[in-house]
DNA sequence: GCCCAGGGTGTTT
DNA sequence: AAACACCATGGG
């Protein structure tokens, strides 16, 4: 890596685009556990969606995005992070439903629900499985190195991983099986396999499933090997813009048990999701209240 | 070295 | 329909 005349882009030499968003945490957003794609460093959050490598910095209401141009945010950015929606009005309606969200809410009052691609979203999922946050973070990063391509306007990701898009169906139906357990997924790699053969071969219409009623929707991801009930509320959730969506893993489940027993009263709701999610960074923010048998 | 994880599938009661 | 074994792996 000494230098040898090759051009190499600086912090510095970014191009960005401020924006003022209330009610906007872009850490809480993007490091909750509903993408496994980005890192905190250097005070920014970076990594790479639609193929697009930036780095993201927050200071009280005004958000920068470095890597990117204004036609650039407004086409992708601003709806992936979903800074067009009244999350004040969303935070009043669920806990007008469950008020003892109030004081969840207050520490994730700034969560937004990601608007990220149905593909990674749902891939990103089926990995999740009966797994930890970091170990999926990192199968997920191992398979976006070697089969994502390289972000096209990324010259200086400090991880290779975080450089590269997230793989193409096409990409990992070609994948074997074999190679998908090499990589850490284990018994989910057969999973990994018949999802991306079946993607790729267009057996899935995305755009369907994301304006189909709520339960065709449903019942079109549960047809998927590897998809259960929460994989696909996840999903839907996070990739198809389902936002009533709830997902329920053992965290919530022992929350829904514990300190939110009305919180079942979301379920159904318009924004459901928004409520799990404000639930899921309260577990995350007090870990010893929700380990197991406690 | 052990326990467990943003669960799902297949089988048995 | 509800309970259960089994699945691979490595972070903590």
């Amino acid at each position: 890596m000494s230098g040898t005349g090759q051009i190499r882009h600086t912090r510095e030499d970014m191009p960005c685009v401020t924006v003022k968003c209330d009610c906007f945490s872009a850490a809480d957003t993007l490091l909750g556990g509903q993408s496994f794609r980005w890192t905190e460093r250097g005070g920014r959050l970076c990594g790479t969606a639609f193929g697009r490598y930036v780095e993201i910095e927050q200071k009280g209401s005004r958000v920068t995005v470095y890597g990117t141009n204004r036609e650039e945010y407004d086409r992708l950015w601003r709806s992936y992070l979903d800074m067009d929606r009244d999350y004040g009005q969303i935070r009043r309606m669920v806990t007008q439903i469950e008020p003892r969200l109030q004081d969840s809410a207050k520490y994730a009052a700034g969560v937004h629900i990601l608007a990220q691609e149905p593909w990674e979203a749902l891939c990103s999922f089926v990995i999740s499985q009966n797994n930890n946050i970091p170990r999926i973070r990192g199968i997920i990063a191992r398979l976006c190195e070697h089969f994502g391509e390289p972000a096209a306007n990324c010259l200086h990701a400090f991880d290779p991983a975080e450089g590269h898009a997230f793989p193409t169906p096409q990409a990992l139906a070609r994948v074997p099986e074999d190679t998908f357990r090499q990589f850490g997924c284990g018994y989910r790699s057969a999973y990994l396999a018949d999802l991306a053969g079946r993607v790729a071969a267009g057996e899935m219409d995305f755009e369907y499933i994301k304006k189909a009623p709520i339960d065709e929707a449903r019942r079109i991801l549960l047809s998927l090997r590897g998809v259960g009930p929460k994989v696909a509320e996840c999903a839907l959730l996070y990739g198809f813009g389902r936002l009533e969506c709830f997902p329920v893993d053992v965290w919530i489940r022992r929350a829904l048990e514990s300190e939110f027993t009305g919180g079942t009263a979301l379920i159904g709701s318009p924004y459901a999701g928004v409520a799990q999610q404000y639930i899921f960074e309260y577990i995350r923010r007090h870990p010893n209240k929700f380990v197991k048998n406690k």
